[in-house]
DNA sequence: GTCTATAGCCAGATAGAC
DNA sequence: GTCTATCTGGCTATAGAC
């Protein structure tokens, strides 16, 4: 591991180009934006990534195993299914509060090209449900949650965390908050959402 | 109106635009593309819309005004919260499975261009929650519902009901279902919604 | 209204000097 | 490794014949 005097070239490009694709994705960004942002030129992009499509990989990947594993990390680890949603709800708004454009990023480019996400399932740390499926049958069986189906529960929270910043502009509208009241409501589903969830699928 | 032999260029290419802009966005589509889709050539595409962006705009707004309004029909009718969110939910997944692309058509255009949705909010039907936030408060202090804010109990609605459309490919590859699996979640998801959101803020 | 041909521009990629 | 200059292709848009 080389260590450049102030920053090596690789990553300064890798940076600027984590930028301009995470706010305009693969189709709206343009090279010589990601040049400019870098502080090099155009011909630089080509020498160290060859092509756009092989840098937009490169920011891709970096972005998908920066989201993905916390999933797992959270899932499969020794708790409750209480204490897990709890701790993935705050976790992972918090996370995100700090990288708004990730998951909509991710979720576009997927949606452009689905076959992307075939090439992700290999990776180490890919979320892996097995774990998270057994816990919720038992605890189904055992009756302390209600029934319901570990996919679904999993779709529920996975939705209740990321769509709101995914519609930002949508919820803005609709439910005619300014910048400063959304970033209220964000901050207050990092217990909200975890509290609706229990609420629902808890046995008293 | 007048009613065309087979069907008027001018709807042929909306019509065509619509599918190729919900499919690519405004960045990915090809205005050739669109143009060989409806049988026509270029040129007719500006001689009826002018350029591809007053072409894309009719497209969005047709889209937003098929999507935005059911929220205000549901939200203001004169039910109570339990029946709204049933009705609510089997509604719209009823009528996005039909319409796969244009949750995430219209999210995604929104993020690239937020402004965009301040142009829809003056028209007619654009969602209101002024109805549905006094109803909540209502059954809140009445005690049929535990205390909730209407804007996040909003939210949790939306994000449940579009998300998984939104994010499907992701969604696949996390709960590891094919296609036909996939149906068969969001056919479920048509009641199991409905009854999650309920079993959380209902007083027992 | 509909077509063909083409203007004009812009972006990705490369050549080649330093 | 880094730059400037340039090639090349593709795309929006328009001119102009029918």
């Amino acid at each position: 591991m080389k260590r450049a005097k102030d920053e090596n070239t690789e990553e300064r490009i890798l940076e600027a180009a984590k930028n301009i694709f995470q706010s305009k994705g693969m189709n709206g960004a343009r090279m010589q934006e990601i040049a400019d942002k870098a502080g090099i030129n155009k011909a630089m992009l080509h020498y160290y990534y060859r092509n756009k499509q092989l840098l937009f990989e490169a920011v891709f990947k970096n972005a998908f195993s920066l989201l993905a594993p916390q999933l797992n990390a959270v899932l499969n680890e020794d708790s409750s299914i209480e204490e897990k949603v709890k701790k993935f709800t705050l976790n992972y708004i918090t996370f995100i509060v700090k990288h708004p454009y990730l998951p909509n990023f991710i979720i576009q480019e997927l949606n452009r090209n689905p076959d992307f996400i075939l090439q992700m399932k290999n990776n180490e740390g890919f979320p892996n449900l097995d774990i998270f499926k057994k816990q919720v049958d038992k605890e189904v069986k055992k009756g302390t949650i209600k029934p319901i189906s570990a996919e679904q529960l999993f779709i529920h929270i996975l939705a209740l965390n990321i769509f709101p910043f995914v519609a930002k502009p949508l919820i803005m509208a609709f439910t005619n908050v300014d910048e400063k009241a959304y970033k209220q409501l964000i901050e207050d589903r990092k217990t909200e959402v975890a509290n609706f969830i229990i609420n629902s699928i808890k046995n008293i």
